[in-house]
DNA sequence: CTCCCATCATTTTTT
DNA sequence: ATGATGGGAG
C-alpha cells in the first residue's frame, strides 16, 4: 500500500525521557544477554522475556510503575533492530496523544530515524486516519467533520426538540450517552431496531432520536467519537479489499492501556489481527494475521462507565489461544510503603487475580494524612505541605494534587492564586472546548465541509448579524424546499424575500465562506482562520464587548491562530483537515508540559499513566472517592477503588490523603465522611497530621470527630491550624477560608507587621515579584511561614 | 431581534 | 455558587 503518514502532529514537543535508567537490578547483571543488545540492559528477566518473546500473542500484565513503556519501546525496537519488521508495519496504539508522542520519542531516543515510518497514535487518530483515506469507498468525502461530545449534545438537543421528545423525559444527556454506549457495542439503528419493543413507547421514541441522529451525521458528513471507532470496524467488514490492505500491511499490532479497550476497539484490534484473506479476490489466505502484543493492568481500569471492557484482557487467553502472558510485578517507581497501601488497597477487589507489587528501594517516608475542617482548609494544608516540599529541593513539577471531581478544584485553586502557588490545571475546561475557540473553528469546519449543518448554524449569528431564529428557520425549509443544501441555500438568500439588512448579512457571509474555501487551495490554514476570524467580525465583537471576560475571550481566538501558525510550521504539508483532526482529538493530558515548573491539578482519571515525586491525593471522603453515583451501577465501588489505586502508585516518593470534614457543593456545606478505602490501608503507613478520628472509630476506640464539639475537637498538635486561637475558628467554616481582599496597591516592605484574618500576626521578610503579582514572605507568629499573594490577601498593616 | 432578568439544574470520570 | 435557559420587555 501507498501510503507516506504525515509525521504525527505532537512529536512536535518531544518528552524524552527515559525513566528506568534507574532500573538497573542489583544480581540482574549475571543474566545473559541475548543478542548483546544494548536494548536488554538494565531490564529484569520478565521484562527481557516480554522484548524478546516471539509469537502471535502475547499479553504483558503490567502493574503499576513495572516499566511497560520501557518493554513496549524495546520490544518494537528491537523488532526493527533485527530486521523482523520495517517501520511501516508497525502499528502501535495509545490512549493519549501525549502517550503517543512519549513513545514515539523512546523508540526514536533507541533506534533513530527507523522511528519515522510507524504508526504510533490513539486508537481515534488511527481511525481518521483510515476513513479519511477510504471515505470514498462508503458515502463520505475524506473532508468530514468530527463532532465531539458537546457538538452531539447539540445536534441531539435538537433533535429530541423537533421530535417533541423532551415530555418523555428523554435529555440530550441520558440519549447521547446512551447512543455512545449502543455504539461501543457495535450497534448501529438497524440492528437496534431490529431488537427493540417497538410497543414499548419510550423505545420507539428512542429508535427515531437516534435514526435521525444518524441520518444528521451522514448528511453533515459526519462522524461522532464513537463513529471513528466503529465506522472503521463496518469499513473492514464490508470492504474485505480494504480490510486485507491494512492486514497485509500491518504485522505487529501492540496495544497500550488494553484493560481500557470497549468491545468496538477490541473489534478493531481482531479485524486487523486476523489473516489477510480474501474469498473471491486477489488474495488468498497467508498463514498468519499480524501478532499482537498487549499491555495493560486490571487493576488500573477505570473506565467501565464509558464502555471498556475488562473481559477483554481478563479474557485474553481465551480469545486468543496458545496466548503467552508474562507478568511484571517488580515496581521502579515507589518506595515499599507506598506499594504496601496500594497492595493492601487493591487486595480488597476479590475477583481479581492476585498481584502484588514489589520494590528494591525500601520503605521510604510513611504516608502523610490530614483532616481539614472544610476544603479550603484542606487546600491550606495542600498548599503548606508543597511550599514546604519547594523549600526543601522539590520541584514544583515533581507535585501533583489529584481529586475525584472537578469542582473539587475551586478551593484549591482559591488557596492556591493566595499563597502564589504556582500550578497548573490539567483537562478541565479544555482550551479547544471553550465557546469562542469552538466559534472560531466553526469557520474553519464550515469551509472545509460546507454539508456540515451544525457548524454553519452555528455561526450564522456568531457574532450577531441580526439572524436571529426566525430567519433561520425560514433559510432552513427555503433551502429544504428548494432541494438546495443549506450552504447553498445561504448562496440564494436573495430569494427569500427578507429585508435588505438580513439578506445582506447572510449573502456577506456567504462569501466570505466562499474567500476562504479559496484561500484553503493554497494550504495556508493559519491565514484562512485569521481571515475569517477578523473579517466575520467575530474577534472585534469581542474586543467591542463591555463584558470583562470578553478581552480573554479575543486572546483566545488569537492564541488559536497561532496554534495554527504553529501547525503549519510543524506540518509543511498539513491540510485543513488534518489541522481539524489534530483539534478534535487532543485530550486532557495532552497538553501537559513537565518543563513549566508547576504543580499540576488534575482528577484520577487523567492521572493514569502518569508519575510524580510527591502526591496529594485529596477529598478522600465517602460521596467523593466512592463516589455517590457509583453506589448504584454495578462493579462501581470496585472501579472506584481501582481509581484510588491509580492514584496511590503514580507517587514516587511521598503521598498525602487529605479530606474535609465539610465540604461545599451547589453552594451549600455538608459534612462529609472518611472514604472507607482509608481503612484499608495499615494504619502503621500513615501518620496523620490530624486525623479523622474516624480512622479507628469503626474499630471503636476514639469519638467521632464529626459528632465531636465543633471547638472542643482536636486531633494531634503541632499543626498550624488545629493551634490556632479557638475564637478565630467560631465562623468555621466558610468565612476563615475564603476571604480575599482587594489590597491596591499596598506597599509592604521587610520587617513591617501584618494581620491576616486567617492566620494572625506577622512579620514580613521579603517582598518579590512586580505590580500585582508582588508575593510577601511572612513569618507568622503562630502560622508559620507563608507566601502570600499582596493583592488579593486579607491583610492589613498594623 | 436583542437584551435583561429570573429560574433552573448542575457535578463523575473522557477518548 | 455558577452557568445555562427561557420568557418578556424594549
Amino acid at each position: 500500500m501507498a501510503s507516506t503518514p504525515t509525521p504525527d502532529a505532537h512529536s512536535a514537543t518531544p518528552v524524552i525521557m527515559d525513566g528506568w535508567k534507574t532500573a538497573a537490578i542489583p544480581g540482574a547483571g549475571g543474566e545473559k544477554r541475548a543478542g548483546g543488545s544494548r536494548l536488554l540492559d538494565g531490564l529484569n528477566p520478565q521484562q527481557r522475556q516480554a522484548v524478546e518473546y516471539r509469537g502471535q500473542a502475547l499479553l504483558i500484565v503490567a502493574g503499576a510503575g513495572s516499566g511497560k513503556t520501557s518493554v513496549l519501546t524495546r520490544r518494537i525496537a528491537s523488532l526493527l533492530e533485527n530486521r523482523e519488521a520495517w517501520p511501516s508495519q508497525i502499528l502501535a496504539i495509545t490512549f493519549t496523544n501525549k502517550a503517543a508522542a512519549e513513545m514515539r520519542d523512546r523508540v526514536r531516543a533507541l533506534v533513530g530515524q527507523a522511528a519515522e515510518g510507524m504508526w504510533i497514535s490513539t486508537f481515534h487518530s488511527a481511525c481518521v486516519r483510515i476513513l479519511r483515506r477510504e471515505a470514498e469507498n462508503f458515502g463520505f468525502t475524506k473532508n468530514f467533520t468530527i463532532y465531539d461530545s458537546s457538538d452531539s449534545r447539540v445536534l441531539i438537543k435538537r433533535i429530541i426538540k423537533e421530535q417533541g421528545a423532551d415530555v418523555l423525559g428523554f435529555t440530550p444527556a441520558n440519549v447521547s450517552a446512551k447512543i455512545s454506549k449502543l455504539k461501543n457495542e457495535l450497534a448501529d439503528v438497524d440492528s437496534y431496531a431490529r431488537n427493540a419493543n417497538m410497543d414499548d413507547p419510550n423505545e420507539a421514541a428512542f429508535l427515531s432520536i437516534f435514526r435521525a441522529y444518524t441520518r444528521a451525521l451522514t448528511a453533515a458528513n459526519a462522524f461522532d467519537f464513537d463513529d471513528l471507532i466503529g465506522q472503521t470496524v463496518y469499513l473492514f467488514r464490508a470492504f474485505p479489499l480494504v480490510a486485507a490492505a491494512y492486514r497485509t500491511r500491518f504485522h505487529h499490532v501492540l496495544v497500550d492501556e488494553y484493560q481500557d479497550t470497549n468491545h468496538a476497539q477490541y473489534a478493531l484490534i481482531r479485524e486487523l489481527t486476523r489473516p489477510p484473506a480474501v474469498e473471491d479476490g486477489a488474495l488468498v489466505a497467508a498463514g498468519n494475521g499480524a501478532s499482537l502484543t498487549v499491555v495493560g493492568d486490571s487493576d488500573q481500569s477505570i473506565y467501565a462507565f464509558r464502555g471498556a471492557d475488562i473481559r477483554n484482557i481478563t479474557e485474553f487467553e481465551h480469545d486468543f489461544p496458545g496466548a503467552e502472558v508474562i507478568l511484571l510485578e517488580q515496581n521502579y517507581r515507589s518506595t515499599q510503603n507506598i506499594l504496601t497501601a496500594a497492595n493492601s488497597v487493591i487486595a480488597n477487589n476479590f475477583d481479581r487475580k492476585d498481584k502484588k507489587l514489589w520494590t528494591a528501594v525500601g520503605d521510604g517516608e510513611k504516608i502523610v494524612g490530614y483532616t481539614g475542617y472544610s476544603g479550603h482548609d484542606e487546600a491550606q494544608f495542600v498548599a503548606d505541605e508543597i511550599e514546604k516540599l519547594h523549600a526543601a529541593g522539590t520541584p514544583y513539577s515533581d507535585v501533583a494534587v489529584f481529586y475525584r471531581t472537578n469542582s473539587q478544584t475551586r478551593a484549591l485553586e482559591e488557596i492556591f492564586i493566595r499563597s502564589a502557588l504556582p500550578y497548573r490545571i490539567m483537562g478541565g475546561t479544555k482550551f479547544y472546548e471553550r465557546a469562542e475557540v469552538k466559534d472560531a473553528m466553526a469557520y474553519l469546519v464550515s469551509v472545509a465541509n460546507p454539508a456540515d449543518t451544525l457548524a454553519l448554524r452555528r455561526i450564522l449569528n456568531t457574532p450577531k448579524r441580526g439572524i436571529g431564529p426566525a430567519t433561520e428557520t425560514a433559510l432552513f425549509s427555503f433551502a429544504e424546499d428548494n432541494g438546495l443544501s443549506f450552504r447553498d441555500g445561504m448562496r440564494e438568500a436573495t430569494a427569500l424575500g427578507l429585508g435588505p439588512k438580513v439578506t445582506n448579512a447572510i449573502l456577506s457571509l456567504s462569501a466570505l465562506l466562499d474567500e476562504g474555501a479559496k484561500l484553503v487551495a493554497e494550504g495556508k490554514v493559519a491565514d484562512v482562520l485569521s481571515l475569517l476570524v477578523t473579517q466575520s467580525g467575530l474577534i472585534e465583537a469581542l474586543r467591542r464587548s463591555h463584558d470583562p471576560q470578553d478581552e480573554a475571550r479575543a486572546e483566545n481566538i488569537e492564541e488559536l491562530v497561532a496554534v495554527a501558525k504553529e501547525f503549519e510550521r510543524n506540518n509543511p504539508d498539513g491540510e485543513l483537515v488534518d489541522f481539524l483532526t489534530e483539534v478534535s482529538l487532543v485530550a486532557a493530558a495532552d497538553d501537559l508540559d513537565d518543563s513549566s515548573g508547576t504543580v499540576s491539578l488534575m482528577t484520577l482519571h487523567t492521572a493514569k499513566g502518569l508519575e510524580y515525586d510527591a502526591v496529594f491525593l485529596t477529598g478522600i471522603e465517602e460521596d467523593l472517592l466512592p463516589h455517590r453515583m457509583s453506589a448504584s451501577e454495578p462493579g462501581g465501588p470496585a472501579e472506584e477503588r481501582r481509581l484510588f489505586y491509580v492514584g496511590i502508585t503514580r507517587a514516587r516518593k511521598r503521598l498525602y490523603l487529605s479530606l474535609a470534614m465539610t465540604r461545599a457543593q451547589y453552594g451549600e456545606t455538608a459534612v462529609a465522611m472518611p472514604s472507607r478505602y482509608l481503612q484499608e490501608i495499615p494504619a502503621e503507613l500513615i501518620e496523620w497530621r490530624q486525623s479523622p478520628g474516624m480512622a479507628n472509630s469503626r474499630g471503636g476506640t476514639q469519638p467521632r470527630a464529626l459528632n465531636a464539639n465543633r471547638s472542643g475537637w482536636s486531633g494531634t498538635t503541632g499543626n498550624a491550624l488545629a493551634d490556632r486561637p479557638l475564637t478565630e475558628k467560631r465562623d468555621w467554616p466558610n468565612r476563615i477560608t475564603n476571604q480575599v481582599r482587594n489590597n491596591g496597591d499596598l506597599e509592604l516592605a521587610s520587617g513591617d507587621r501584618i494581620r491576616h484574618t486567617d492566620f494572625g500576626e506577622g512579620r514580613v521578610q521579603t517582598v518579590t515579584g512586580e505590580g500585582a503579582k508582588r508575593i510577601a514572605h511572612v513569618a507568622f507568629d503562630s502560622a508559620g511561614f507563608k507566601k502570600l499573594l499582596i493583592k488579593i490577601a486579607p491583610i492589613e498593616k498594623i
